[in-house]
DNA sequence: ATAGGGTTAG
């Protein structure tokens, strides 16, 4: 269902509701159109039942409708907003509709000299160290009288929330003065601090019933306490209650709200928001520019963090350093190691120092784009320029030297880490460190880290244990495997559907008692899949239908990213025990689930078959159902395109490693045509020629073993 | 220090 925006404002939508509200279409190509665009349609007028109403006021869903149904109209059906827009709109004499008010709350002016100041920080200090059942006796060795200065200092000194709530209503309870404004919102910082929504909320109420005015300071702090909580229908109902009650959000207040509207990856409310505050001649700030990347980058849309840095250059604004680093990181989910490169070198000529987040952003970057070079210049700079490290960076650097096999770099840093007081390995530290020796086929040194870690007392994760149960399953040590399942099932590990898809692939490669065994483990963890496997291979007679319903839900109960690797080991599993048709039925099931987006591709010249992602099973199947469906559009005499290749990729991935050596020898084994590319590896092709009269020849045989459907 | 908004790990 489309996102509507009346249901996500709540409540306070419906008294304006007229018929052209419609429910949004905005995909992100039709935003990334809208928005780059470099002239930015003028903000339309709001509706004329908004105006007459609240000209002042009007409400936030009233405000981004317009907008909304203008960017979002399928056909330019617009008159009924243009019809009598220019008395209202460009009438200099009326102020133009506003969302945010451009002007900053202002703030108190600083304390004066008061030179109790430091007998009442000491006693702040007393009341942080002390017990909080020894709070309240301690309240009273106030050194001066409570009064409104005084009372604020401590209130502003205190550091848990329990203590803040008691220190508050004890000023409270001692009636000198009336509580103001301000000493709610030093108290719902507090709160905020410790997540304590609801006490934050009783405060608010509180401020409503005695009719104490709630400034866009309390809101803001409202609000970005129910989002640390996650409570984000609280957050919108909040900003939706300023508008009610007549306060306009100041930039501070609004950009709050584009994040919670962000974090809940409502993008076109967000831009909505945003495009309003533009016109209504708001400047963003460095930290809207922040939520917007963050957003674009959490959607992986490369187009929105162009638009991002192309309305900061327009605007004027330079990134700080958090832009740049949650740019970088954003680069770095779409998919764009390169520009994230020149992004990091601009940042950097630019005179800003990287942080440890910058450099983490980075080299997770380069890891995983398998750049090698990349990541150990910057390593090298690093160290060089004495940037900041911090342990998530260390861990980060172990985790890029198993992406790109760097086994020697990986081993002298963990060392390092080790020696070191501050940093020891922790859990994430061996993960990398068996993820090497996994990925590496090193048995023995996995091994011993293994047994390392329970010395150490440093917990297997899940991701540890896949590690390592991948490694011993190709070294068909299956009795340690089952051990190390054991332990870490005991230990806590909850296996997730990764590590499941593990198992599963152990299964595959795996006969008898040795099959057994790492079925009972999978058993523990998946019972649903052992059932489909037996079903799959244990009762012939499993009809297609039944196969077909059974693992419709097996899948859509399965993480995305398993999902592919599930339907490739099921596959595995048929081929190595004979059931090839299952194996057809299964690649074709998965075909239709979406498992295998762009396995073939046609052109006018040439036909693809792309099993880079297919395990050397899933491969075959592929392939014999290619060649199959080749053997009958030759029967018909159909036309062909005169060149065929499949991909396999290089295996430069390691987990692909070996798929073109198994490809190679099964096209060798049926005797096609099909040759590997001299210039490209992992690259087959066949001509038409040569295709053809192998189907010729070879056609029954083809036939026999295709899928018929 | 002295009431409010943004960024790091499969």
């Amino acid at each position: 269902m489309a996102t509507n925006l009346s249901t996500a404002l709540g409540p306070y939508h419906h008294h304006s509701d007229t018929n052209h509200r419609r429910p949004f279409h905005f995909t992100k190509k039709r935003f990334t159109i809208s928005c780059n665009s470099s002239k930015r349609a003028p903000p339309p007028p709001p509706p004329s039942s908004a105006v007459a109403q609240e000209s002042k006021n009007p409400s936030l869903a009233d405000q981004l409708k317009p907008l909304s149904t203008t960017i979002l109209s399928d056909q330019p059906n617009e008159t009924h907003l243009l019809s009598k827009p220019k008395s209202t709109w460009v009438n200099p004499t009326k102020p133009k509709p506003s969302v945010l008010s451009l002007q900053r709350h202002k703030r108190a002016s600083p304390y004066s000299y008061n030179p109790q100041i430091k007998d009442l920080r000491q006693f702040a200090k007393k009341l942080n160290d002390c017990e909080e059942s020894d709070f309240v006796a301690v309240i009273e060795g106030i050194p001066h009288p409570p009064t409104r200065e005084n009372a604020l200092l401590v209130l502003n000194s205190l550091k848990s929330w329990q203590k803040t709530i008691l220190f508050f209503n004890w000023v409270k309870a001692q009636n000198v003065f009336p509580l103001e404004t301000i000493f709610y919102n030093v108290t719902m910082k507090s709160l905020r601090f410790g997540r304590q929504f609801q006490h934050i909320e009783d405060l608010a109420f509180e401020m409503i019933e005695k009719g104490l005015e709630l400034d866009n300071i309390t809101y803001s702090t409202i609000i970005t306490c129910a989002k640390r909580c996650n409570l984000f229908d609280k957050a919108v109902e909040w900003f939706e209650r300023m508008y009610k009650t007549g306060l306009m959000p100041d930039e501070v207040t609004y950009s709050a709200v584009l994040d919670v509207y962000a974090k809940l990856g409502k993008v076109e409310e967000v831009m909505s928001l945003y495009e309003r505050g533009r016109a209504s001649g708001w400047k963003p700030d460095p930290i809207a520019f922040a939520v917007l990347a963050k957003m674009f980058g959490e959607a992986g849309d490369f187009d929105g963090i162009r638009y991002v840095l192309q309305e900061m250059k327009s605007i004027g604004i330079q990134p700080n350093l958090v832009v740049y680093n949650t740019l970088l990181e954003a680069m770095g989910k779409a998919g764009k190691p390169g520009l994230a490169r020149s992004l990091f070198e601009e940042m950097v000529d630019s005179g800003i120092v990287p942080n440890e987040k910058t450099l983490t952003a980075l080299i997770k970057i380069y890891g995983r784009a398998r750049w090698a070079r990349d990541a150990l210049d910057l390593w090298e700079r690093m160290r060089v320029n004495g940037w900041p490290v911090d342990f998530i960076l260390y861990n980060t650097l172990l985790s890029m030297c198993a992406d790109l096999g760097l086994v020697e770099e990986a081993e002298r840093l963990f060392e390092d880490m080790k020696g070191s007081e501050k940093r020891k390995p922790d859990s994430w530290s061996y993960t990398a460190m068996l993820n090497i020796y996994g990925s590496g086929g090193n048995v023995e040194k996995a091994m011993a880290l293994f047994k390392e870690m329970s010395k150490t007392g440093v917990d297997l994760n899940v991701m540890g244990c896949t590690c390592l149960i991948q490694c011993l399953g190709r070294a068909k040590k299956i009795d340690d495997l089952v051990r190390v399942f054991e332990t870490s099932i005991n230990g806590g590990v909850k296996p997730d559907d990764r590590l499941c898809g593990c198992l599963l692939s152990v299964v595959s490669y795996c006969e008898g008692e040795d099959a057994d065994k790492v079925l009972s483990c999978l058993e523990q963890a998946n019972p649903k899949l052992v059932e489909f496997v037996k079903l799959l291979c244990g009762d012939e007679s499993a009809n297609f239908d039944v196969v077909k319903e059974e693992f419709k839900r097996i899948l859509s109960s399965t993480a995305v990213e398993a999902r592919r690797p599930f339907c490739n080991c099921l596959i595995d599993i048929c081929r190595n025990r004979n059931f090839h048709e299952r194996a057809h039925e299964l690649l074709y099931l998965g075909t239709i689930y979406g498992l295998y987006p762009g396995l073939h591709t046609k052109t006018d010249e040439e036909w693809r078959l792309n099993v880079r992602s297919l395990s050397v099973g899933a491969a075959h199947t592929a392939f014999e159902e290619w060649m199959g469906t080749l053997a009958k559009i030759v029967q018909r005499q159909e036309t062909l395109p005169a060149l065929f290749s499949a991909n396999t990729g290089a295996g430069t991935h390691k987990f692909s490693q070996g798929l073109g050596n198994a490809f190679a020898s099964h096209v060798e084994k049926l005797a096609v045509p099909f040759r590997e590319s001299e210039g490209k590896s992992g690259f087959f092709v066949a001509t038409r020629e040569d295709l053809v009269s192998w189907v010729q020849s070879k056609a029954p045989l083809v036939m026999t073993t295709a899928c018929t459907n």
